[in-house]
DNA sequence: GATTGACTCGTACAACGTACGATGCGATTT
DNA sequence: AAATCGCATCGTACGTTGTACGAGTCAATC
């Protein structure tokens, strides 16, 4: 879409925020991007991807609806933000990388199932490109475990997108079907109709209970297995 | 949202198409369910999601654009049916499933990154809760091979759900990072300023030209390995 | 004091999904 | 034949959304 790569320096590069400038009746801190993001996550967690308008969006912050677009370009880059936020990663309790990378993996990437069911609404945003430096952060870290566990240069990418793909589509599934009780009875009947096209789902259950954070273990654990060469 | 269970019985349940019955000139075959899941299919190949306007779609149809509403509840239902449409399932060449196992889950699963590598906005539809009867159809086919092919009752759900996710994360990663040529240039540009931040992702060159159907294949033999018992 | 640049916001507009009700038409009933 | 009914189409209109535009405020600089 923006691809004319032009100059385009409408956006503001830093904001140097000298004074508090008590700028209304010396209550609301004045507007930042930090500040956009964190009261957009909360909005979104409140109430989910449809819920989030600029219009909301700023009143929440008590400021005018088009004030956000001095700090943003649109509404777009609010989701982009928010998703990235919301990814941010601490590192392992300890420093333990080299010598037990299988935990460091496990430690990052069930972490980052964690983060992404604490806020569903991530899950859905994926879809839609947005490399923010806390995305890359994990995809960078995950590279250099991957690497000093013994992958091989040519498998690296590979063995980097086996996971990461399996992360994510853990992570939406789960977010997709979880589904409320209200529409767990819903599903119920709707597949009782079915049961005889469908006998298989049926009889296991799959869209009722299934064990979401054991197979999720279960299968990275078969993936690591085999991506990483066995001592 | 539509949680309260009412009868609702607006839908008209199916349409009995007595007559051609001319309606215009003699032109357009008049409108169907099947008329406007193809039209939109067509539209999305076109012009993304984004696209895909109720406006548009009828106007494509020679039809006023509330005439849709008739046969649709909403545009919601649109995007589900479209999704399901493209998912159909034409099953394997042969009738193997039972001796050549892998074969037969490889051949499917393949085809359905396939059918959404030919539909990318599909890909992005996907984390919208939308169980079609070919979505359906092809989560019991697979539990239906795992079965026979020796996974036990107990450990079914779990390795039904990992080789979704795992293909449906693959599908959305392939789409997601698809660059344009243009993009590729900007993104190479954007990487090299944080070159000396990401340097294992720089190094391997994750973004840029990974060996997406190589890692697909290769990951999912690993997933293979582990989820079903070796014999 | 004048100018500048960072920042805010009220107004306005175009585009969208779709509620509502009118209309046409074939089949059925009287 | 006339009246009725159900399926199907569509024009108009409304409310909501993202955001373009330009005017406004205030502190820092000249």
């Amino acid at each position: 879409m923006a691809a004319k790569g032009g100059p385009q320096d409408k956006r503001p590069q830093r904001r140097a925020r000298s004074l508090p400038s008590m700028q209304q009746a010396g209550s609301e801190p004045a507007l930042s991007i930090e500040r956009i993001v964190a009261t957009a996550v909360e909005l979104l967690d409140a109430e989910g991807v449809g819920g989030l308008k600029m219009r909301r969006l700023a009143d929440r912050l008590g400021a005018g609806a088009m004030s956000l677009y001095w700090h943003v370009d649109n509404k777009e880059e609010v989701f982009d933000l928010a998703l990235d936020s919301v990814l941010e990663y601490r590192g392992p309790p300890q420093r333990i990388e080299a010598a037990d990378w299988r935990g460091a993996i496990f430690h990052m990437l069930e972490d980052w199932r964690a983060s992404m069911l604490r806020h569903p609404w991530s899950a859905s945003l994926l879809p839609r490109r947005a490399l923010g430096p806390n995305i890359l952060g994990r995809l960078e870290l995950l590279g250099r475990i991957l690497s000093g566990a013994g992958v091989a240069e040519a498998d690296l990418n590979g063995a980097i997108w086996s996971l990461w793909n399996y992360v994510i589509g853990a992570t939406i599934t789960r977010t997709n079907f979880d589904l409320s009780d209200d529409d767990m009875a819903a599903a119920q009947q709707r597949l009782a109709h079915l049961s005889e096209k469908y006998p298989t789902i049926e009889r296991s259950r799959l869209l009722l209970d299934s064990d979401w954070d054991g197979a999720f273990r279960k299968g990275l654990d078969f993936l690591l297995d085999g991506l990483v060469p066995r001592l």
